[in-house]
DNA sequence: GTGTTAACTTAACGCTGTTAAGTATTTGTT
DNA sequence: AACAAATACTTAACAGCGTTAAGTTAACAC
């Protein structure tokens, strides 16, 4: 009776392990490309071995997708602890970029893929979706830039800020998934691309008083001047020029 | 000897009956989900005909986007009389929308779909090849915009700064046909969103004498300050002082 | 009339995801 | 210890896929 343990956890192994080689092969292939024959030689097992622990080839990929979604949300929760929202905000669209390009087969089934099946089925609808887990977190950032008087006094709907931006961050991540072999178009660096992207979007969005900027290494430097902006500016660098704000007021 | 032609009609005829069928079974089903057996049965021949008018299933996905792509460098080149090139980059990036979401399912052959082999091979290469030809419209014009002296002086790369507007209306078009009917975001009208983007984009792009506007009728108007930008505004209103330039050089 | 070519069809190959049926091995019950 | 049941597989096979080789039929050239 007592080695029930063993048995589930000899399971648990060999599920494991499909799920090893079954991600291994999807990102190297694509998921249409690889085969259930492939993946079982793999792991030196037999093709139907593998439907004894998933119901088909989709499963394997929502199950892999699934980890990757709560891989996401981490990476975005981590983003947390930066204090500055237009900081945070930069950091997500290169977090976000670096997610889509790093697993592009699931970044292809999130946002990609037309769905026949709605976005979600039923079971994930009930527990926080990770989706509109990820998309709250961006609006919070938004929102939080607005409080902060970071934007431009015509911006104010932090909905359509955020849609703004989640669009123009997918819309680089997903045209290189398609299309980055396309030796018609003289690809720049897609780094160098979403650095612009997000520096070009944050200067149009904020006022003048507050333009962002970004050092060498990478790291955002908000430059405050407006009085408003002078807690905004203490976050990194507490630099003691903050107190000589002018106080200048626009219009 | 005479019949040769009627041949050849027919011939072309059959092609373009497959290409019809082809299309509307992509444009129902998705490229994958589509068989040649159903292609087949649609226009009533043999599964095997399809392969003496093309030579395999992707070479109907490559000329389906052929014809599509030329359908959009006519959108494009209709824009080529706007004179002032930030307007035409406006203007082209909601005209490359409003394609996007009249076309949706063109669209996502032209964009969306993973292309199992790179894009062109070798014949297209030679006769100028109609997504290249959208894409330097785009680039010409933002060559233009830098030869003007709209921008500002930290970007100079036509080819970069291409690729990120192309990128950020691109995803929103591309997320609006693959999510727009998702309920859990609350998606504001998505004109207002391209509207809002480019307006943002341009004034992230552009130096401060050179801020671009958009006024209620949807028309952009250039806002021109600065001397080198004078006669930049007179494009739509023909306005007197475009003649008190005082004809400075930068740099 | 004969031979050639064009435009197909028939039959088949090797591949795919998936399933039904069989087979040991381990487990729980008597 | 004996036996049934469940577990974790394997073997064999099915239907369907893109594609090709070989055969067929009709229209053409001479």
């Amino acid at each position: 009776m007592g080695s029930n343990e063993r048995r589930e956890r000899e399971k648990q192994q060999v599920r494991q392990r499909i799920l090893e080689a079954a991600r291994e092969l999807f990102v190297k292939q694509g998921y249409e490309a690889v085969t259930m024959r492939q993946i079982a030689q793999k792991i030196e097992y037999t093709p139907t071995a593998i439907y004894f622990h998933f119901k088909d080839k989709e499963e394997l990929l929502k199950e892999l997708c699934g980890q990757d979604y709560r891989k996401l949300a981490g990476v975005f929760q981590d983003l947390g602890s930066v204090r500055d929202p237009l900081q945070r905000l930069y950091q997500l669209g290169l977090a976000y970029m670096d997610f889509g390009l790093q697993f592009p087969n699931h970044y292809r089934l999130m946002f990609m893929t037309p769905r026949p099946h709605p976005l979600h089925d039923e079971e994930l609808v009930q527990k926080g979706n990770p989706v509109e887990d990820a998309y709250e977190f961006l609006r919070t950032t938004v929102s939080e830039c607005l409080i902060w008087g970071y934007m431009r006094p015509e911006y104010k709907d932090p909905e359509l800020i955020s849609q703004m931006l989640w669009a123009a961050i997918h819309g680089l991540t997903s045209l290189h998934i398609v299309l980055s072999g396309d030796k018609w178009i003289q690809w720049r660096p897609v780094r160098k691309i979403a650095e612009a992207m997000l520096d070009t979007q944050i200067r149009g969005l904020t006022t003048r008083d507050a333009g962002a900027k970004i050092d060498k290494s990478g790291v955002l430097e908000v430059v405050a001047k407006s009085p408003l902006m002078m807690k905004a500016a203490t976050t990194k660098k507490r630099s003691g020029t903050a107190a000589k704000s002018t106080g200048k007021k626009r219009k």
